[in-house]
DNA sequence: TGACACTGTGTATCATAGATACAGTTTTTA
DNA sequence: TAAAAACTGTATCTATGATACACAGTGTCA
């Protein structure tokens, strides 16, 4: 049980600079089967499914073989993750900042509809390897030609992608429970039994819901975005242009 | 290893709906006692070291012992997330929304940095209990006089919520790795070294942050909020007053 | 060309954590 | 006072990650 985390081992292995071993017998595989079977058994069977064991039977190896291929655990799930987001998506489409983080937005989590395990794996302290790490580079992208600080693109990234990430189906977190998942029904229960002491949830739960929330939180999220981009221009244009905005 | 989930069960014990047993000898402690022994364990030694026998340990008694106050592992987190949240904050201090939202976004994060691992164990699809039930009831209650919808309110408390817990620096998830914890130094470098392929966030690097994430994110999302209720508001003012604005 | 080193694979084993079974003991209640 | 109910402890089971080590196949070098 112990952490098996090297996560200097776990860089050479996700950005290709394992050195190639030429000496010995061929192993049967290449690290992208691996990841394949992995993700595999993740899709159909869910991500608690996926153990050492389990994917080495996928392969037609033992759970021991497995271990020449990845280190530990770890870096099966490393390897997962890169090959399950796929490629970054293409902004190139629309124009303006706004329809570009909306598609990225729309390309992310159709990535994790696709693969529902991904939001629960992608947490906690970790390497990315080149692929996921190409996700954040072109939503950057889209807030190129906008008068933000480059540390404020990273935080409305990260704000867009958090955001897509909490709000997804298969991720219900904290506060989400009672809009899906089979505690859902329990807590709804719970709350109209004591709707004198919660009194907006309760009367929350007995609306159905118009529009979804994934698409409100976007709204509101881009608007609060929107709001500075035109303040800053403002600004900018009325004191004499000033090539970085700066805050105060 | 099996789940051991009996959502019923669950809400029966946070909800004080356990019938309190009166035959056979009195147990050595209660509820309480048995959360704030796992919380301590979690305080001091880290959520990993919290397991049946650790607590049971803490409070004098054998790994089995303890199996007669919780049904399982995931009951225990249940009445250690309850205890520890506390009791949820009091808004009643300030006056607008926005502020309300401020003081909760305050609170909650302060709630936080007090366990650092409740981001990471208050997640899935799960059983609250009445206290932590509390915390958005009242982020509720600063939204009332606002023309939103009951539902967009919810979404909104959401939002906050989702935005404090991602932004959390012991909750570092997904596109936050660059930010904080061991694996950061090692992407920072990567990035660097493979500056072609990641510009933007190769540059971005470079550069110290101002202010926070935590701050940038949560004046976003409050000014998307405040764009759409200025929008309703005039509205409503301009149309004959409808009591409950609905959008088209 | 042959010996050796290196490496893939399999069997056996260990450690830990959650969980069940069951006997022993204590205390309330009939 | 006796029986039933409930708390506690010992032993055991299962699943998972992980290590040790023997065996086999393959490339490299003398």
């Amino acid at each position: 049980m112990s952490a098996n985390e090297d996560p200097m081992a776990l860089a050479e292995l996700l950005w290709g600079l394992r050195k190639p071993r030429t000496r010995g017998p061929r192993p049967a595989f290449d690290l992208a089967q691996v990841a394949d079977a992995a993700v595999k058994v993740a899709d159909t069977e869910g991500l608690e499914a996926v153990s050492m064991h389990r994917v080495a039977a996928e392969l037609g190896l033992t759970k021991m073989a497995l271990y020449r291929y990845v280190n530990g655990k770890s870096e099966l799930s490393a390897i997962m993750i890169e090959a399950a987001v796929g490629t970054p998506p293409d902004l190139s489409g629309v124009t303006s900042w706004r329809t570009k983080l909306e598609e990225y937005a729309r390309q992310l989590s159709a990535a994790w509809r696709r693969h529902p395990w991904l939001p629960s794996i992608t947490v906690g302290d970790r390497v990315m390897g080149p692929c996921e790490t190409g996700w954040p580079e072109r939503a950057l992208s889209a807030l190129a030609d906008t008068p933000l600080t480059e540390r404020e693109r990273l935080d409305a990234v990260m704000l867009v992608s958090h955001h897509i990430r909490a709000t997804h189906p298969a991720a219900t977190q904290g506060t989400q429970t009672w809009t899906d998942g089979s505690a859902a029904p329990i807590m709804r229960d719970l709350l109209l039994r004591n709707a004198d002491r919660f009194p907006l949830l309760a009367t929350t739960m007995a609306i159905p819901s118009a529009t979804t929330t994934q698409e409100f939180g976007l709204h509101t999220l881009l608007d609060g975005l929107e709001h500075t981009i035109i303040q800053r221009t403002r600004n900018s244009g009325d004191e004499s242009a000033a090539s970085s905005p700066a805050p105060p």
